[in-house]
DNA sequence: AATAGATTGCACAATGGTGTGCATTGCACA
DNA sequence: TGTGCAATGCACACCATTGTGCAATCTATT
Protein backbone atom coordinates (compact mmCIF):
# COMPACT_ATOMS: atom_id res chain seq x y z
CA UNK A 1 0.00 0.00 0.00
CA UNK A 2 0.97 3.23 -0.57
CA UNK A 3 -0.34 4.21 2.11
CA UNK A 4 2.35 2.21 4.07
CA UNK A 5 5.71 3.26 2.55
CA UNK A 6 4.87 6.81 3.20
CA UNK A 7 4.21 6.08 7.10
CA UNK A 8 7.81 4.45 7.38
CA UNK A 9 9.17 7.76 5.22
CA UNK A 10 7.80 9.97 7.76
CA UNK A 11 8.60 7.94 11.16
CA UNK A 12 11.95 7.15 9.41
CA UNK A 13 12.94 10.38 9.06
CA UNK A 14 11.89 10.80 12.90
CA UNK A 15 13.21 7.91 14.28
CA UNK A 16 16.72 9.27 12.42
CA UNK A 17 16.08 12.20 13.79
CA UNK A 18 16.39 11.28 17.06
CA UNK A 19 19.25 8.91 16.40
CA UNK A 20 20.91 8.38 13.21
CA UNK A 21 21.71 4.93 13.45
CA UNK A 22 18.68 3.75 14.20
CA UNK A 23 18.30 0.42 12.61
CA UNK A 24 16.21 -1.43 10.30
CA UNK A 25 14.11 -2.79 13.22
CA UNK A 26 13.42 0.36 15.17
CA UNK A 27 12.13 1.98 12.15
CA UNK A 28 9.82 -0.61 11.60
CA UNK A 29 8.39 -1.29 14.78
CA UNK A 30 8.26 2.64 15.00
CA UNK A 31 6.03 2.38 12.22
CA UNK A 32 4.02 -0.15 13.85
CA UNK A 33 4.74 -3.00 10.99
CA UNK A 34 7.23 -5.55 10.91
CA UNK A 35 10.94 -5.21 9.33
CA UNK A 36 10.11 -7.59 6.51
CA UNK A 37 7.50 -4.94 5.23
CA UNK A 38 10.47 -2.25 5.36
CA UNK A 39 12.26 -4.21 3.07
CA UNK A 40 9.54 -4.92 1.06
CA UNK A 41 9.39 -0.93 0.25
CA UNK A 42 12.81 -0.26 0.52
CA UNK A 43 15.43 -2.98 -1.00
CA UNK A 44 17.84 -1.64 1.50
CA UNK A 45 18.87 0.89 4.03
CA UNK A 46 20.48 3.14 1.65
CA UNK A 47 17.50 3.01 -0.80
CA UNK A 48 15.45 4.51 2.57
CA UNK A 49 17.73 7.09 2.89
CA UNK A 50 17.78 7.93 -0.75
CA UNK A 51 13.94 8.50 -1.10
CA UNK A 52 14.16 10.40 2.18
CA UNK A 53 16.70 12.77 0.82
CA UNK A 54 14.92 12.85 -2.79
CA UNK A 55 11.90 14.07 -0.81
CA UNK A 56 13.87 16.27 1.17
CA UNK A 57 15.13 17.77 -1.80
CA UNK A 58 11.75 17.96 -3.67
CA UNK A 59 10.11 19.95 -0.82
CA UNK A 60 12.87 22.60 -0.38
CA UNK A 61 13.16 23.21 -4.12
CA UNK A 62 8.95 24.12 -4.15
CA UNK A 63 9.46 26.24 -1.18
CA UNK A 64 12.53 28.02 -2.66
CA UNK A 65 10.43 27.88 -6.38
CA UNK A 66 7.08 29.74 -4.66
CA UNK A 67 9.50 32.39 -2.97
CA UNK A 68 11.94 33.17 -5.19
CA UNK A 69 11.41 35.82 -7.59
CA UNK A 70 14.12 38.18 -8.81
CA UNK A 71 11.78 41.40 -8.74
CA UNK A 72 11.69 41.75 -4.91
CA UNK A 73 14.47 42.63 -2.58
CA UNK A 74 17.09 39.54 -1.59
CA UNK A 75 16.67 39.73 1.78
CA UNK A 76 12.94 40.24 2.10
CA UNK A 77 13.06 36.85 0.05
CA UNK A 78 15.30 35.24 2.21
CA UNK A 79 13.20 36.27 5.28
CA UNK A 80 10.10 34.42 3.45
CA UNK A 81 12.37 31.66 2.15
CA UNK A 82 12.98 30.95 5.84
CA UNK A 83 9.63 31.21 7.19
CA UNK A 84 8.35 28.75 4.62
CA UNK A 85 10.91 26.78 5.24
CA UNK A 86 11.00 26.26 8.77
CA UNK A 87 8.43 23.83 8.92
CA UNK A 88 10.40 21.59 6.21
CA UNK A 89 13.91 22.11 7.64
CA UNK A 90 12.24 21.08 10.98
CA UNK A 91 11.07 17.39 9.61
CA UNK A 92 13.91 17.00 7.66
CA UNK A 93 16.49 17.75 10.67
CA UNK A 94 17.66 13.69 10.39
CA UNK A 95 19.50 14.73 6.86
CA UNK A 96 21.67 17.11 9.25
CA UNK A 97 23.51 14.10 10.74
CA UNK A 98 23.12 11.75 8.27
CA UNK A 99 24.89 13.58 5.72
CA UNK A 100 27.71 12.65 7.45
CA UNK A 101 28.76 8.94 7.46
CA UNK A 102 28.51 6.47 4.97
CA UNK A 103 25.56 7.91 2.54
CA UNK A 104 26.88 11.82 2.67
CA UNK A 105 28.56 11.94 -0.37
CA UNK A 106 24.98 11.02 -2.02
CA UNK A 107 23.12 12.87 -0.14
CA UNK A 108 25.79 16.04 -0.92
CA UNK A 109 25.20 15.32 -4.66
CA UNK A 110 21.34 15.64 -4.18
CA UNK A 111 21.19 18.49 -2.34
CA UNK A 112 23.50 19.94 -5.29
CA UNK A 113 21.19 21.90 -6.84
CA UNK A 114 19.18 23.66 -4.38
CA UNK A 115 22.82 25.04 -3.16
CA UNK A 116 22.99 26.83 -6.70
CA UNK A 117 19.78 27.99 -6.35
CA UNK A 118 20.96 29.76 -2.95
CA UNK A 119 24.12 30.83 -3.62
CA UNK A 120 22.24 33.06 -6.46
CA UNK A 121 19.99 34.29 -4.39
CA UNK A 122 22.90 35.69 -2.02
CA UNK A 123 24.94 36.65 -4.92
CA UNK A 124 21.77 39.30 -6.11
CA UNK A 125 21.70 40.00 -2.68
CA UNK A 126 25.25 41.21 -2.36
CA UNK A 127 25.19 42.65 -5.73
CA UNK A 128 22.14 45.15 -4.61
CA UNK A 129 24.16 45.92 -1.19
CA UNK A 130 21.48 44.78 0.47
CA UNK A 131 23.85 41.25 1.75
CA UNK A 132 27.20 42.29 2.77
CA UNK A 133 30.53 41.06 1.27
CA UNK A 134 32.40 40.02 3.55
CA UNK A 135 32.29 36.36 2.44
CA UNK A 136 31.74 34.78 -0.77
CA UNK A 137 28.06 33.84 -2.15
CA UNK A 138 29.21 30.18 -2.24
CA UNK A 139 30.36 30.25 1.21
CA UNK A 140 27.71 32.52 2.80
CA UNK A 141 24.94 31.11 1.79
CA UNK A 142 26.24 27.64 2.64
CA UNK A 143 26.49 29.31 6.55
CA UNK A 144 23.35 31.06 6.88
CA UNK A 145 21.94 28.11 5.46
CA UNK A 146 23.37 25.32 7.82
CA UNK A 147 22.66 27.39 10.23
CA UNK A 148 18.90 27.62 10.00
CA UNK A 149 19.01 23.43 9.90
CA UNK A 150 21.17 23.60 13.48
CA UNK A 151 18.61 25.81 14.74
CA UNK A 152 15.98 23.23 13.21
CA UNK A 153 18.15 20.64 15.47
CA UNK A 154 18.05 22.27 18.91
CA UNK A 155 15.93 22.13 21.83
CA UNK A 156 14.21 25.32 21.52
CA UNK A 157 13.13 25.03 17.99
CA UNK A 158 9.45 23.83 18.45
CA UNK A 159 8.14 27.17 19.83
CA UNK A 160 7.37 29.93 17.23
CA UNK A 161 10.94 30.94 18.90
CA UNK A 162 12.26 29.05 16.28
CA UNK A 163 10.95 30.14 13.40
CA UNK A 164 12.17 33.80 14.75
CA UNK A 165 15.44 32.98 15.34
CA UNK A 166 16.30 31.11 12.36
CA UNK A 167 14.85 33.87 10.44
CA UNK A 168 16.57 36.84 12.14
CA UNK A 169 19.64 34.61 12.94
CA UNK A 170 20.46 33.89 8.99
CA UNK A 171 19.74 37.49 7.80
CA UNK A 172 22.18 38.75 10.65
CA UNK A 173 24.91 36.53 9.08
CA UNK A 174 24.21 37.33 5.65
CA UNK A 175 24.87 40.42 7.15
CA UNK A 176 21.57 42.40 7.52
CA UNK A 177 21.42 45.10 9.66
CA UNK A 178 19.86 44.47 13.19
CA UNK A 179 17.13 46.63 12.66
CA UNK A 180 16.12 45.63 9.09
CA UNK A 181 16.76 41.64 9.91
CA UNK A 182 14.23 42.22 13.11
CA UNK A 183 11.52 43.86 11.22
CA UNK A 184 11.63 41.45 8.69
CA UNK A 185 11.43 38.76 10.95
CA UNK A 186 8.91 40.14 13.09
CA UNK A 187 6.69 40.80 9.84
CA UNK A 188 6.72 36.88 9.55
CA UNK A 189 5.94 36.41 12.69
CA UNK B 1 53.21 4.37 26.63
CA UNK B 2 51.62 8.05 27.43
CA UNK B 3 52.94 8.78 23.67
CA UNK B 4 51.19 5.83 22.24
CA UNK B 5 48.31 6.77 24.12
CA UNK B 6 48.28 10.48 22.95
CA UNK B 7 49.14 9.02 19.28
CA UNK B 8 46.03 7.13 19.22
CA UNK B 9 43.73 9.93 20.71
CA UNK B 10 44.98 12.10 18.38
CA UNK B 11 44.42 9.91 15.19
CA UNK B 12 41.32 9.14 16.85
CA UNK B 13 39.99 12.26 16.79
CA UNK B 14 40.95 12.81 13.06
CA UNK B 15 39.36 9.48 11.73
CA UNK B 16 36.55 9.94 13.68
CA UNK B 17 36.26 13.43 12.06
CA UNK B 18 36.04 12.21 8.79
CA UNK B 19 33.81 9.26 9.74
CA UNK B 20 32.06 9.32 13.28
CA UNK B 21 31.26 5.32 12.49
CA UNK B 22 34.83 4.55 12.29
CA UNK B 23 35.53 0.82 14.08
CA UNK B 24 37.99 0.56 16.70
CA UNK B 25 40.14 -1.26 14.44
CA UNK B 26 40.01 1.57 11.47
CA UNK B 27 41.49 3.97 14.61
CA UNK B 28 44.48 1.34 15.29
CA UNK B 29 45.59 0.89 11.92
CA UNK B 30 45.24 4.47 11.48
CA UNK B 31 47.38 5.29 14.34
CA UNK B 32 50.00 2.41 13.35
CA UNK B 33 49.12 0.21 15.76
CA UNK B 34 47.17 -2.99 16.72
CA UNK B 35 43.52 -3.07 17.62
CA UNK B 36 44.59 -5.07 20.88
CA UNK B 37 47.05 -2.16 21.52
CA UNK B 38 43.84 0.26 22.08
CA UNK B 39 41.93 -1.77 24.08
CA UNK B 40 45.22 -1.63 26.21
CA UNK B 41 44.86 1.71 26.70
CA UNK B 42 40.78 2.33 26.62
CA UNK B 43 38.82 -0.77 27.59
CA UNK B 44 35.99 0.23 25.72
CA UNK B 45 34.74 2.52 23.00
CA UNK B 46 33.15 4.76 25.19
CA UNK B 47 36.18 5.43 27.42
CA UNK B 48 37.99 6.89 23.85
CA UNK B 49 35.37 9.19 23.17
CA UNK B 50 35.05 10.31 27.08
CA UNK B 51 38.72 10.89 27.01
CA UNK B 52 38.80 12.66 23.29
CA UNK B 53 36.07 14.59 25.36
CA UNK B 54 37.72 15.52 28.13
CA UNK B 55 40.73 16.81 26.45
CA UNK B 56 38.65 18.80 24.14
CA UNK B 57 37.00 20.15 27.15
CA UNK B 58 39.84 21.52 28.70
CA UNK B 59 41.50 22.76 25.95
CA UNK B 60 38.60 25.01 25.13
CA UNK B 61 38.27 25.88 28.55
CA UNK B 62 41.77 27.07 28.67
CA UNK B 63 41.38 29.18 25.57
CA UNK B 64 38.16 30.49 27.17
CA UNK B 65 40.51 31.34 30.56
CA UNK B 66 43.27 33.12 28.77
CA UNK B 67 40.95 35.62 27.01
CA UNK B 68 38.13 36.40 29.34
CA UNK B 69 38.48 38.99 31.58
CA UNK B 70 35.02 41.04 32.51
CA UNK B 71 36.73 44.32 31.97
CA UNK B 72 37.24 44.34 28.17
CA UNK B 73 34.40 45.09 25.61
CA UNK B 74 32.29 41.72 25.13
CA UNK B 75 32.83 41.58 21.24
CA UNK B 76 36.72 42.02 21.78
CA UNK B 77 36.77 39.13 24.45
CA UNK B 78 34.67 37.19 22.10
CA UNK B 79 36.47 37.89 18.84
CA UNK B 80 39.61 36.81 20.50
CA UNK B 81 38.11 33.84 22.04
CA UNK B 82 36.65 32.44 18.41
CA UNK B 83 40.26 33.57 16.56
CA UNK B 84 42.03 31.57 19.65
CA UNK B 85 39.58 28.87 19.71
CA UNK B 86 39.87 28.12 15.88
CA UNK B 87 42.46 25.92 15.72
CA UNK B 88 40.78 23.83 18.60
CA UNK B 89 37.47 24.07 17.13
CA UNK B 90 39.25 22.69 13.78
CA UNK B 91 40.75 19.67 15.56
CA UNK B 92 37.85 18.81 17.63
CA UNK B 93 35.29 18.97 14.63
CA UNK B 94 34.64 15.34 14.84
CA UNK B 95 32.42 16.26 18.20
CA UNK B 96 29.55 17.87 16.46
CA UNK B 97 29.26 14.30 15.03
CA UNK B 98 29.69 12.37 17.98
CA UNK B 99 27.70 14.80 19.92
CA UNK B 100 24.56 12.89 18.11
CA UNK B 101 24.08 8.83 18.39
CA UNK B 102 24.97 7.48 21.71
CA UNK B 103 27.70 9.34 23.31
CA UNK B 104 25.37 12.66 23.00
CA UNK B 105 24.36 12.90 26.65
CA UNK B 106 28.18 12.33 28.03
CA UNK B 107 29.30 14.62 25.40
CA UNK B 108 26.27 16.68 25.92
CA UNK B 109 26.93 17.08 30.40
CA UNK B 110 30.90 17.56 30.07
CA UNK B 111 29.97 20.40 27.40
CA UNK B 112 28.13 21.97 29.94
CA UNK B 113 30.53 24.24 31.90
CA UNK B 114 31.62 25.48 29.13
CA UNK B 115 27.89 26.58 27.87
CA UNK B 116 27.39 28.25 30.97
CA UNK B 117 31.12 30.53 30.39
CA UNK B 118 29.56 31.46 26.94
CA UNK B 119 26.02 32.42 28.20
CA UNK B 120 27.53 34.69 30.57
CA UNK B 121 30.00 36.69 28.21
CA UNK B 122 26.75 37.12 25.89
CA UNK B 123 24.94 37.89 28.93
CA UNK B 124 27.72 40.85 29.75
CA UNK B 125 27.90 41.67 26.08
CA UNK B 126 23.89 42.31 25.80
CA UNK B 127 24.08 44.07 29.18
CA UNK B 128 26.57 46.60 27.67
CA UNK B 129 24.63 46.79 24.10
CA UNK B 130 27.97 45.28 22.47
CA UNK B 131 25.28 42.29 21.08
CA UNK B 132 21.77 42.23 20.44
CA UNK B 133 18.52 41.31 22.42
CA UNK B 134 17.11 39.87 20.00
CA UNK B 135 17.35 35.97 21.57
CA UNK B 136 18.00 35.32 25.02
CA UNK B 137 21.89 34.92 25.97
CA UNK B 138 21.71 31.01 26.59
CA UNK B 139 19.92 30.50 22.99
CA UNK B 140 22.43 33.06 21.07
CA UNK B 141 25.93 32.17 22.54
CA UNK B 142 24.61 28.37 21.81
CA UNK B 143 23.58 29.14 18.17
CA UNK B 144 27.05 31.36 17.90
CA UNK B 145 29.59 28.98 18.92
CA UNK B 146 27.90 25.79 16.76
CA UNK B 147 28.15 27.97 14.02
CA UNK B 148 31.87 27.63 14.74
CA UNK B 149 31.83 24.22 15.06
CA UNK B 150 29.97 23.92 11.83
CA UNK B 151 32.23 26.37 9.85
CA UNK B 152 35.52 24.54 11.46
CA UNK B 153 33.54 21.14 9.64
CA UNK B 154 33.45 22.67 6.18
CA UNK B 155 35.61 22.40 2.87
CA UNK B 156 36.98 25.81 2.66
CA UNK B 157 37.66 25.84 7.13
CA UNK B 158 41.37 25.56 6.41
CA UNK B 159 42.64 27.97 5.40
CA UNK B 160 43.16 31.79 6.86
CA UNK B 161 39.22 31.94 5.57
CA UNK B 162 38.25 29.86 8.09
CA UNK B 163 38.89 31.82 11.21
CA UNK B 164 37.95 35.30 9.22
CA UNK B 165 34.64 33.36 8.55
CA UNK B 166 34.15 32.30 11.93
CA UNK B 167 34.69 35.22 13.92
CA UNK B 168 32.73 37.75 11.28
CA UNK B 169 30.01 35.31 11.15
CA UNK B 170 29.75 34.87 15.12
CA UNK B 171 30.01 38.24 16.02
CA UNK B 172 27.14 39.22 13.00
CA UNK B 173 25.17 36.44 14.76
CA UNK B 174 25.84 38.06 17.86
CA UNK B 175 24.22 41.26 16.60
CA UNK B 176 27.47 43.34 16.27
CA UNK B 177 27.07 45.95 13.23
CA UNK B 178 28.91 44.97 10.24
CA UNK B 179 31.38 47.62 10.66
CA UNK B 180 32.56 46.76 13.82
CA UNK B 181 32.56 43.21 12.96
CA UNK B 182 34.69 43.13 9.93
CA UNK B 183 37.09 45.44 11.95
CA UNK B 184 37.58 43.03 15.09
CA UNK B 185 37.80 40.22 12.60
CA UNK B 186 40.68 42.08 10.36
CA UNK B 187 42.80 42.85 13.57
CA UNK B 188 42.73 38.95 14.54
CA UNK B 189 44.14 37.93 10.55
C1' DA C 1 72.54 -9.30 30.82
C1' DA C 2 68.27 -9.02 33.48
C1' DT C 3 63.91 -7.10 34.35
C1' DA C 4 59.59 -4.68 33.74
C1' DG C 5 56.33 -2.81 30.82
C1' DA C 6 54.39 -2.04 26.47
C1' DT C 7 53.10 -4.02 22.24
C1' DT C 8 51.94 -7.75 19.21
C1' DG C 9 49.44 -11.70 17.14
C1' DC C 10 45.91 -14.87 17.32
C1' DA C 11 41.95 -17.06 18.69
C1' DC C 12 37.68 -16.73 20.74
C1' DA C 13 32.70 -15.76 22.22
C1' DA C 14 29.01 -12.72 21.93
C1' DT C 15 26.16 -9.44 19.82
C1' DG C 16 23.53 -7.08 16.64
C1' DG C 17 22.62 -5.69 12.34
C1' DT C 18 21.54 -6.67 7.12
C1' DG C 19 19.21 -8.74 3.49
C1' DT C 20 16.66 -12.95 1.65
C1' DG C 21 13.36 -16.86 1.05
C1' DC C 22 9.00 -18.73 1.67
C1' DA C 23 4.79 -20.17 3.39
C1' DT C 24 0.84 -18.07 5.62
C1' DT C 25 -2.57 -14.74 6.76
C1' DG C 26 -5.42 -10.77 6.12
C1' DC C 27 -8.02 -7.61 3.28
C1' DA C 28 -10.21 -5.33 -0.52
C1' DC C 29 -12.27 -5.53 -4.75
C1' DA C 30 -14.90 -7.75 -8.44
C1' DT D 1 -16.82 -16.56 -3.39
C1' DG D 2 -12.69 -16.26 -5.59
C1' DT D 3 -8.52 -13.48 -7.09
C1' DG D 4 -4.61 -10.64 -6.13
C1' DC D 5 -1.77 -7.89 -3.39
C1' DA D 6 0.15 -6.36 0.95
C1' DA D 7 1.69 -7.56 5.18
C1' DT D 8 3.28 -11.07 8.46
C1' DG D 9 6.20 -14.45 10.86
C1' DC D 10 9.91 -17.22 10.87
C1' DA D 11 14.21 -19.04 9.63
C1' DC D 12 18.34 -18.39 7.59
C1' DA D 13 23.25 -17.02 6.06
C1' DC D 14 26.36 -13.51 6.38
C1' DC D 15 29.08 -10.01 8.11
C1' DA D 16 31.28 -6.41 10.95
C1' DT D 17 32.32 -5.14 15.36
C1' DT D 18 33.24 -5.44 20.17
C1' DG D 19 35.73 -6.92 24.02
C1' DT D 20 38.73 -10.67 26.24
C1' DG D 21 42.53 -14.05 27.13
C1' DC D 22 47.13 -15.36 26.75
C1' DA D 23 51.55 -16.39 25.19
C1' DA D 24 55.26 -14.38 22.56
C1' DT D 25 58.13 -10.51 21.40
C1' DC D 26 60.18 -6.14 21.57
C1' DT D 27 62.55 -2.18 24.03
C1' DA D 28 64.16 1.00 27.36
C1' DT D 29 66.46 1.13 31.64
C1' DT D 30 69.50 -0.32 35.14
Amino acid sequence: MRATRDRILDVALEVLGRSPDASMADIASAAGVVRRTVYGHFPTRADLVRSLTRRAVAEISAVLAEVDSSDRAADAVWADFIARLWPVAHRYQALLALRRGEYGDEIHALLGPVDLVLADLVQRGQDSRAFGQHLPAGILSQLAYAAVFSIADSDFATDALGVRAATVTSLLMLGVPRSRAKKLADDRS
